[in-house]
DNA sequence: GACCAGGTCCTTG
DNA sequence: CAAGGACATGGT
């Protein structure tokens, strides 16, 4: 709620098509978007933006293209592999999204360097599906405006889903708004203490979202 | 030169 | 299950 006063509404996850937004979460794993994004663009600059195109690449190409975004041996495997995997099982995202949450939970889950957030990432953001993406900036929010019973993942992702449902707009905006929240005022571990928001969250957050 | 970024996997105790 | 290391580039 106070996140949504200070930045308003919010598509967010930025990418022009699902297909971009799964590679995007890929590679923004560990890695500042402005170094995923140098990637993402030469990508789409050659034409090879789309799972189907990608699932065919040899891994040295992918890796030339995505070197800026760091980890590129296992990000360029694990992008050729969920292309694949998703093309087999689907055709495309299109076909994917009306299947139900649970069964595209399983599907994504044991492919390797997809983890618990990237996970979350695509499901909520490529495929429509009302889950809350947990990340490290997250984790720290909660932590600092003293949430006691989220502190873990999954009860994190409880209490959002406590204040908010299964709002796919709101799951969306809220994640977003949390990162560039973070991204102004929480640049050192401990969260910055003239944060102007914190000081109100100290009531609000908690019980508000 | 050190530290960090919208994590994940694998190995140890 | 928690902890620790490896993976890698680019910006401050």
């Amino acid at each position: 709620m106070e996140l949504h006063s200070l930045y308003g509404n919010m598509h967010w996850w930025p990418g022009d098509s699902e297909d971009e937004i799964v590679v995007g979460a890929i590679l923004t794993q560990n890695t500042a978007w402005s170094n995923v994004e140098k990637s993402l663009s030469r990508i789409r600059k050659h034409g090879l933006m789309s799972l189907e195109k990608l699932a065919g690449m040899d891994k040295p190409d992918l890796i030339g293209m995505i070197r800026s975004s760091g980890f590129y041996n296992q990000k360029a495997r694990t992008i050729i592999e969920v292309s694949s995997r998703i093309l087999q099982g689907f055709g495309r995202i299109e076909a994917m999204k009306r299947e139900p949450l649970g069964k595209l939970a399983d599907f994504l889950e044991p492919i390797k360097g997809i983890g618990q957030e990237t996970m979350d990432a695509i499901l909520c953001y490529a495929l429509d599906k009302p889950v809350f993406v947990v990340d490290k900036y997250t984790t720290r929010l909660l932590g600092r405006l003293g949430v006691k019973d989220a502190s873990t993942v999954a009860e994190i992702k409880k209490y959002v889903n406590n204040s908010v449902g299964e709002d796919l707009e709101k799951l969306k905006n809220f994640h977003g708004l949390i990162v560039n929240f973070a991204k102004e005022y929480c640049r050192s571990k401990p969260l910055c203490k003239s944060c102007p928001l914190l000081k109100k969250c100290d009531f609000g957050l908690t019980n508000s979202d």
